[in-house]
DNA sequence: TTGTACTGTAATAATTTTTATTACAGATAC
DNA sequence: GTATCTGTAATAAAAATTATTACAGTACAA
């Protein structure tokens, strides 16, 4: 997996940190040592789905979209969960092989609970759980 | 994550079927549908914790090191991890800003402990288990 | 109403990771 | 000795990730 989950965690314990004041890309960005567009990429990502507000023009930023206490890490990691935590299935196995044929199937539905594990220990820990930390 | 864990679990799986017949790589590989030198690079690797004997020359090839029902899928993912199921964590923030600081060592501590909780959930699950599920 | 400082997003390039390919030395059976 | 394997390295191709650039749209403020 790429590294957007951190991504996303550092930007809201930001956000959270920021206490309602508007954060800019450009800022966040100096944070995460990362690029403007990359974050606003993200940023945008997390609007979507209701953890970020934004606001456009100048004086312009980002703010939280819920309270920290209301977001879990399960959360964030829908935001940018992608495949599976334990890899790509996109292997094209041979269907003439009984295992072959029967891999995907398998690998697809054992990666499925394993996929649900994580999520639900995710659940335990809100932002404002992660976000308290810090110093 | 990349699909080594879903291919080293292909190999055992294929190999426990055999049930103590050698296979060549070529065979592996054709039930895979990939590079030979590729499965061989994972049977060596496999081979290295134990859980693969090989033999090589003229009817050489591979058979499984221990018994299917000693091996676990959380020792299969051990062979293959790089780092966290959750990604990679080699961001450089801003040591400057009090969360970049400090989000590295949060992350990691955080990212150890879901992997742990993979780790736990993957030993529950034996070869001889995963490979049952196949007809 | 014009300039300035933002977001939103697309297009593209650079980098890194993953996978494939090729090659060949070494081992073993026949 | 020759054919058939493994072991491994070197290299190339492909895919995924991240960075960069660019610019339209929005809002504030002088």
């Amino acid at each position: 997996m790429s590294g957007r989950f951190q991504i996303a965690i550092h930007i809201l314990t930001l956000l959270d940190k920021a206490d309602g004041k508007l954060l800019s890309s450009q800022f966040i960005a100096g944070s995460l040592n990362a690029n403007p567009a990359l974050v606003r990429k993200e940023l945008s990502n997390l609007n979507k789905f209701g953890f970020v507000n934004s606001r456009e023009g100048q004086g312009g930023g980002y703010s939280l979209g819920k309270r920290a206490a209301d977001i879990t890490l399960a959360d964030v990691f829908r935001t940018v969960q992608t495949g599976s935590v334990l890899g790509s299935t996109k292997n094209q196995p041979n269907p003439a092989c009984s295992v072959g044929k029967q891999i995907n199937q398998n690998i697809s539905k054992f990666y499925d609970e394993i996929d649900n594990v994580v999520i639900g220990t995710l659940a335990n820990t809100t932002l404002a759980n992660f976000s308290s930390r810090f110093n």
